[in-house]
DNA sequence: ACGCTCTCCTGGCCGC
DNA sequence: TGCGGCCAGGAGAGCG
C-alpha cells in the first residue's frame, strides 16, 4: 500500500518522538512477517538510543546506536507512536517500548511488512544495494529515464515501478503520473522519446509532492503516524475511477491488468 | 540480462 | 447470512 508519500509521512510522523529516546523493551507478537521477526531483538535493542531516521525507497531506516533497523511497510503496514500501555488488537506485531512510557507500534494486516536489524552499513543489504535514484532528488531526471530505458520492452508503467529504475512510485501514483504525462501506460518503455519523458519527470514529482503535503492516500487502511487517513485520495483523477468519464476530455477511463496490477487510464488522452 | 508469473497474508466486497 | 471468488498502496524468488 505505502507508496513513497505514505512512506514519508510516517518519517515524518514518527520522527520527533522517537529520537533521542531510549529502547527499553521489545515486545514481539507474531513470529513471521516478510521474515522472520528475529527473537534476539528483545535482546540486542534495549538500552540503545534512537540517533536519527530516514526514508530511502520504500525503506525507514531507524539508526540506532549499535545499529539500524530497516522497516518496510508492505501493502498495510502502519507505524503509529503511543503510550505504551495501549491495549494491543489484532495485526499490532511489533512494540518498541521506550523508557518514556511511549512505544513505536507496527501494525501489518496482510504482513507483506518487514522488520529486521542490522548492525552493518543499511544501505549495503541486499534490499537496498540496487535501488534507483530518489524520484524527489535532482539525479532523477527525463534523460536518466531515456537512457535507462532505451531497448526495454516491457510497459512503461512496469518499468517506472521497479525500484531498480526509480523507487517510491506504485502503483497508484504510477497510474496517475502518466495519465498526467499523457502516455499509455502499455506503450514499451524503449519506445518512449526524451521529450516525453521530461513531462513524465515532472509529472512523477509533482504528484508525488502533492501526495506528501496531502499526508498521503488512503484507500482502506492507510494512516497517518497521528491515526488520521491521508487525503490525496481526494486529488486522484484515474486511479479506481474506471467507467467514470475522464477529466480532460468526454470518453471513459477503462481499466487493464499489466504486470498483474490494476492499470486505469484513458485511451483518448493517453498515447 | 530481461521480463514474466507466482507467492506471501488478511480482510472487504460482490454475487449467488 | 453464509460462502466462494476476487481484489487490494509490494516486491523477492524463480523460471524460461
Amino acid at each position: 500500500m505505502p507508496e513513497l508519500p505514505e512512506v514519508e509521512t510516517t518519517l515524518r510522523g514518527i520522527t520527533p518522538h522517537i529520537v533521542g529516546q531510549t529502547v527499553l523493551e521489545l515486545v514481539l507478537r507474531t513470529a513471521k512477517l516478510r521474515w522472520p521477526l528475529d527473537p534476539h531483538l528483545r535482546d540486542i535493542l534495549p538500552g540503545q538510543k534512537i540517533l536519527s531516521v530516514e526514508r530511502r525507497a520504500k525503506y525507514l531506516l531507524v539508526h540506532c546506536d549499535q545499529g539500524t533497523l530497516i522497516i518496510h511497510l508492505g501493502m498495510s503496514g502502519v507505524l503509529r507512536v503511543i503510550s505504551a500501555d495501549m491495549t494491543e488488537q489484532k495485526h499490532d506485531h511489533v512494540d518498541m517500548i521506550f523508557t518514556n512510557g511511549q512505544a513505536l507500534r507496527f501494525t501489518d494486516p496482510r504482513r507483506f511488512g518487514m522488520f529486521i536489524y542490522t548492525s552493518e552499513d543499511p544501505k549495503k543489504h541486499k534490499c537496498l544495494v540496487n535501488l534507483g535514484p530518489e524520484p524527489l532528488a535532482n539525479d532523477f531526471t527525463a534523460k536518466y529515464l531515456y537512457q535507462t530505458s532505451r531497448l526495454k520492452k516491457q510497459a512503461v508503467k512496469t518499468f517506472i515501478m521497479d525500484q531498480k529504475n526509480v523507487v517510491g512510485v506504485g502503483n497508484i501514483y504510477a497510474n496517475e503520473a502518466l495519465f498526467q504525462a499523457g502516455i499509455d501506460p502499455a506503450r514499451s518503455a524503449g519506445r518512449i522519446g526524451l521529450k516525453r519523458y521530461e513531462k513524465l519527470v515532472v509529472s512523477i514529482k509533482t504528484i508525488l509532492k502533492k501526495a506528501i503535503v496531502a499526508g498521503g492516500t488512503t484507500i482502506s487502511d492507510f494512516r497517518q503516524s497521528d491515526g488520521r487517513p491521508g487525503y490525496f485520495d481526494q486529488q486522484l483523477l484515474v486511479y479506481g475511477r474506471d467507467g467514470e468519464k475522464c477529466p480532460n476530455c468526454d470518453n471513459s477511463i477503462k481499466s487493464t491488468r499489466l504486470g498483474q496490477r490494476s492499470t486505469y487510464y484513458c485511451p483518448h488522452c493517453q498515447r
